[in-house]
DNA sequence: CTGTATCCTACAAGATACTG
DNA sequence: CAGTATCTTGTAGGATACAG
């Protein structure tokens, strides 16, 4: 999904996090704070095709949010991490979080592995 | 689009807020913040349709984040506005514009009805 | 004025197979 | 291992007409 210039700071930004798994792979990556090999995402997040999962990488990579390091071995490896900016996202995704939290209705199942009080998303 | 439950609260209120007139509409109530009429929305925003007006406007009324006041009178009205909860969402939508600032690339334009200093979204 | 009811389209997301 | 290449599908969003 291509980034709408000229518009409101918040869509962007909104523009730039909706995919379906944009989040997972964030909080994936921002939990580990080390570099990520592509097969670690594909192992971690349940049932997304790889297909998908390039295309969420690059969009990611594209908006300057996470950074990818190929290192053609042998094995090839390809490794993913935040960038500082992306990093920095975490500043307004936990006050969403905390907003969740107080918010959210009928949300009474004790599942997740991103709720507090586990810090932040 | 329905709210998934048992998800990460990020994830939750992304979806709340994902939809192609929901920010803009929060935006509109939130800059007023006194009751705004359908037609008042319906003149403000660009393009929309009526269809899509009100499904985007049920979705955050379901959602907890606006309110529907309707004055059936002889010219029927009824009038939307932010609840104390929607209207909290400032928090981290404000916190969001702020990263956007920072970080978007290539957004050397000058227009925009929510960019600062004017205050907030 | 404030909506429904239909119909349509574009595109994100997925399934599956193949490749350097 | 880390991806493309194709094909299919579900659904958000829209155009338009009608309605209380």
């Amino acid at each position: 999904m291509p980034v709408r210039l000229n518009e409101c700071p918040v869509e962007v930004v909104f523009t730039m996090l909706s995919g379906r798994w944009k989040i997972p792979i964030f909080r994936y990556l921002y939990k580990n704070n080390i570099p990520v090999r592509y097969s670690g995402l594909l192992r971690h997040l349940p049932s997304i095709s790889k297909k998908i999962l390039t295309e969420q990488l690059r969009e990611l990579e594209r908006d300057g949010i996470i950074e990818r390091k190929s290192y053609p071995e042998p094995r090839p490896r390809v490794e993913y991490m935040l960038t500082s900016s992306g990093r920095s996202m975490i500043v307004f995704l936990d006050k969403m979080s905390d907003w969740g939290e107080k918010h959210i209705l009928s949300n009474k199942s004790e599942n997740s592995s991103c709720r507090r009080p586990q810090p932040l998303i």
